[in-house]
DNA sequence: CCCAAGCGGAGGATCTTCGTCCACTAGCAA
DNA sequence: TTGCTAGTGGACGAAGATCCTCCGCTTGGG
């Protein structure tokens, strides 16, 4: 991920450097992993040498940012999974929690740049298989209930929400943010168990999608 | 759209024009509009220059490639609505016949700068309004029937379909084919009219997506 | 108080894409 | 068949975007 200082940041060096990953994580999840760099220091109130000071290049900042955004999310799961009566209700709530959510896919689902530096790096690849492990634990638990329709696997939640929380270009923003919100509704109603249509092809597991 | 001939085209133009709408329509439908305009030639089997007599830039080929595409869509609509004995039926069948429709969302929803271009060409506002009116018809008709859930509009509708409609990053083609089928399935059955969860907000009606 | 760690951002290098231009080819009218 | 003009392709210079280094200035902290 960053360079890994032996000597620990001096306490200014350090704050930079977590406004620089917050500013990437923000801009990262609204316009996709290639806005220039300098945007991404502006945004964190820093100059362009800095950041690159930090993160040699772009791809060790994405790497930085991925690490911190799937850590959390994954928190949220198992925070999720703890506190909630029902794997069910876990599910909708991580999926209605969908700000953090947002970013990880857009890293790992959207961007042909993103997903394949991601793909190569073990840390990321060990965050983001716990990550499906806890999902598929949800799912697994929800269709024991009898609240879950049994013919999807964690593969095919984990796309559905990479699809949903891409965002549009709509007349204004909270016009998007209503819309999604209403997808996901719609789509929670879809993975209802009920007597419905059959799916096609064949449920979807974590190995399934890469 | 592009250069408007008095004098008909050349046979042998005429064929490299289309061949050029049909490179086009695919490749913005696989990677956006905003791919070079030597790739598009070059899939066209037609060198940059044909490309740029016949389109005198990129904004020439994005308008002409989508009233193309948006006509199409509007005829399989018509169609679907004609030979379908429900509303509900021409509705479903729109919806997985989604390859062109594809394009359309890729076109209209997606991509900020097509986004633009499109908003200020009358003839297209006018397909688009088309089959928005078209869309709305079989909504409504759906709910009449009883057979789409009440709390939703047109505008809905075409949100989620934009949204399902992108492609990801997947191993495989296949893989990428199947889970869309799948979301696609898994959303109608989260439309259907069933005593489920009330949806956030309110319903979107044509004039709320611009 | 001092100095090494840290900082900003100007600017040169590099890469990408655009769109023109012109020598060559081929429909088609006579 | 022939001649003429519409049509063709792709090399190439221009324009722009982004990268990332470098260096003179600032500042935390021992």
């Amino acid at each position: 991920m960053s360079v890994d200082p032996q000597v620990p940041l001096r306490a200014d060096a350090r704050r930079n450097r977590d406004q620089i990953i917050a500013a990437a994580r923000t801009i990262f999840a609204d316009f996709g992993p290639e806005v220039p760099m300098e945007e991404i220091a502006r945004a964190a109130g820093v100059g362009v040498g800095t950041l690159y000071r930090r993160f040699p290049d772009r791809e060790a900042l994405i790497r930085a940012v991925a690490v911190d955004n799937f850590s959390r999310v994954l928190d949220d799961a198992r925070e999720a999974a703890e506190q909630e009566p029902t794997a069910w209700r876990a599910l909708v709530r991580l999926l209605h929690q969908s700000v953090e959510l947002h970013l990880s896919v857009q890293l790992a689902m959207l961007s042909k740049k993103a997903h394949e530096i991601l793909k190569e790096d073990p840390a990321i690849a060990t965050l983001r298989e716990e990550l499906l492990i806890e999902l598929e634990a949800m799912v697994q638990g929800a269709q024991n209930e009898g609240t879950l329709r049994p013919d999807v696997a964690e593969g095919d939640v984990a796309m559905l929400f990479a699809l949903l929380l891409r965002q549009l270009e709509s007349r204004s923003p909270e016009i998007a943010r209503m819309s999604t919100a209403r997808s996901i509704a719609i789509m929670i109603d879809g993975l209802q168990a009920r007597p419905g249509t059959p799916l096609p092809g064949r449920p979807l597991g974590r190995h399934d999608i890469n």
